[in-house]
RNA sequence: CGGGGUUUAGCGCAGUUUGGUUAGCGCGUCAGACUGGGGGUCUGAAGGUCGUGGGUUCAAAUCCCACAACCCCGACCA
């Protein structure tokens, strides 16, 4: 049992908020509501942008850098995005500090026209599209940034819901309503893909309903992942914004028609929040496990002696296991390195930078199995004596504490590599069966509220998405439509709340 | 922004009722020794504007006043 960490069935934000603090992915801040993401956190966040960055420039986008500051009266110019966002916009209003009368340091210089920092980029990438796009032979563009954001949040969670957080976001400019569709589409299969087959979280594809949707948007889709306590987490958006911005912001091209047109645009982002969905999705009581694609250690090797003989002895041996999982090369190429502790990394993928640890610290090994079982590391391996003797060494899997022995002759990258690969895809199969589990059918209104307060998770049922009667809902029953499916069974039912006739099947649930 | 509560070491708390020496305790942290196949033992150490400002007093963590921050419940928000 984990000490420093609080079950799940006791108190889940609770447990949330001690699985990060004991694998250190961040700590809070002298700020309210924002976070300082450690280095084991941030090193989560860089193998996520790793991927979906590669995957971004496969589909023929590129990055670039717009201001964090914006024009108050940029915000504005759309009129649902300006009221979606106007409560929670930080607002720049001065350009420097003075001494007062009294000593103290106090606000002054203000400035001609208030900037806010940015909540979202589509007004200022929409003002630089107007002047970058002229013709049809400009477009599309496909342009991404990793940024910063900040949203004056009430209420703040860690990952889930901070103040300022980061995250990317993509806007598209396109020549026809339906490219920009296929755009806002395609990104949501990236995203999809993501969620599942790098963070092992199965995702719900499917479209917002009108309420839920992103201010200024024509429609937005959405990823939607089911945490462990049975409520949902919108993982990632993608939003068709079809003239809305261009009209806003007046980005007009020259058409093959030879007349001016409104290009089409989207915008789509993923956020640090990917971390707080993976943390929810997969870890357990004893700590953090981390996917195995986003872990930057993929394997700890606790070495156990008592004498300067057996050091040695062990020593010799896990030089050996590292020969064969990192090469020579690495092994030699480490020993110049700075280390920590007595941690030693040796470079298991030269491009990801995975890296196995050896843990030579002067603690006991059981601190040591705590240490990187908090820290979710896929498996450890235990080299002591009595490994040496058998010429083998003892593997335990972070996921479910499952022990093996493993000949030296066994080892090799693709071994290893292996033996990741079907970590993840038990963690996807587990997440998997629960989403399954926990997803209900409900044929009528009372139906939906007592399978919402007695199971919680997602709850599919006929229903017609409408702004007001969803609000009523959510006052009933704090649940809201995720998403309207893309899987439809196109069977037609009665809408759980009007009685109405329709096809259109939703997921409810409530969410973060 | 409304209602309630809290504020003393990194965290959790005692001390405030009835003002009085150097503000304690547990956990954690750090160092050393012994130890070593799942959180061991011992020794030692560091760490405090007692939320902030003012007042009463010979003397304030303690009494009085004002303010602030944080937490919970609402509201707002994905």
């Amino acid at each position: 049992m984990a000490k420093n960490i609080k079950p799940r069935k006791d108190d889940y934000a609770q447990w949330y908020i001690d699985v990060i603090k004991a694998a250190q992915l961040a700590d809070y801040s002298p700020v309210k509501g924002c976070m300082v993401i450690r280095p084991e956190g941030y090193a989560v966040w860089e193998a996520i942008q790793r991927d979906l960055d590669r995957r971004f420039k496969d589909t023929g986008h590129v990055n670039a850098y717009f201001p964090l500051l914006i024009p108050q009266s940029f915000l504005a110019k759309e009129a649902e995005h300006v009221e979606g966002f106007a409560m929670e916009c930080a607002v720049v209003t001065h350009s420097k500090l003075q001494k007062g009368p009294d000593g103290k340091l106090a606000p002054a210089g203000p400035i001609e026209e208030p900037l806010i920092i940015r909540p979202t980029s589509e007004t200022i990438i929409g003002h630089m599209y107007a002047e970058w796009i002229q013709s049809y032979r400009d477009l599309p563009v496909l342009i991404n940034q990793w940024c910063n954001v900040m949203r004056w949040e009430m209420r703040t969670r860690l990952f889930l819901r901070t103040a300022e957080f980061l995250w990317q976001e993509g806007h598209t400019a396109h020549e026809t309503a339906d490219e920009a569709q296929k755009e806002t589409l395609s990104i949501l299969d990236i995203y999809a893909a993501f969620a599942e087959d790098i963070l092992a979280i199965p995702v719900i594809k499917g479209a917002k309903s009108d309420a839920e949707k992103f201010p200024g948007a024509v429609t937005t889709y959405a990823i939607e992942g089911l945490m462990q306590d049975g409520k949902a987490l919108q993982c990632g958006t993608s939003h068709f914004l079809g003239q809305n911005f261009a009209k806003a912001f007046d980005i007009k091209f020259l058409g093959r028609n030879q007349a001016q047109e409104h290009v089409w645009t989207t915008s789509w982002g993923v956020s640090t929040r990917l971390i707080g969905a993976m943390i929810m999705a997969h870890s357990d009581d004893e700590g953090l496990i981390l996917p195995p694609h986003v872990a930057h250690v993929v394997s700890a090797i606790v070495p156990i002696f008592k004498t300067p003989e057996e050091e040695q002895l062990v020593r010799a041996f896990i030089e050996k296991i590292l020969a064969q999982l990192v090469g020579p090369g690495e092994l030699e190429a480490a020993k110049t390195r700075l280390s920590r502790d007595r941690i030693a990394g040796y470079f298991f993928d030269p491009i990801t930078h995975q890296q196995i640890v050896v843990d030579w610290r002067d603690t006991r090994p059981g601190d040591k199995q705590y240490y990187w079982e908090q820290r979710g590391v896929p498996f450890r391996f235990e080299v002591g004596p009595r490994d040496v003797q058998a010429n083998a060494a003892l593997m335990k899997r972070r996921l479910d504490r499952a022990k093996e022995t493993v000949q030296l002759s066994q080892l090799s990258p693709t071994w290893l590599r292996d033996k990741l690969q079907e970590v993840h895809n038990a963690m996807f199969q587990k997440a998997l069966t629960y989403r399954t589990e926990n997803t209900r059918h409900a044929n009528t209104y009372d139906e939906l509220k007592q399978l919402l307060t007695t199971h919680g998770g997602f709850v599919r049922c006929h229903f017609i998405p409408n702004r007001a009667n969803e609000a009523k809902i959510k006052d009933e029953t704090k649940a809201t439509v995720r998403v309207i499916p893309f899987d439809q069974s196109n069977t037609p039912g009665k809408c759980i709340y009007t009685g109405e006739e329709t096809t259109t099947e939703v997921l409810f649930a409530q969410a973060y």
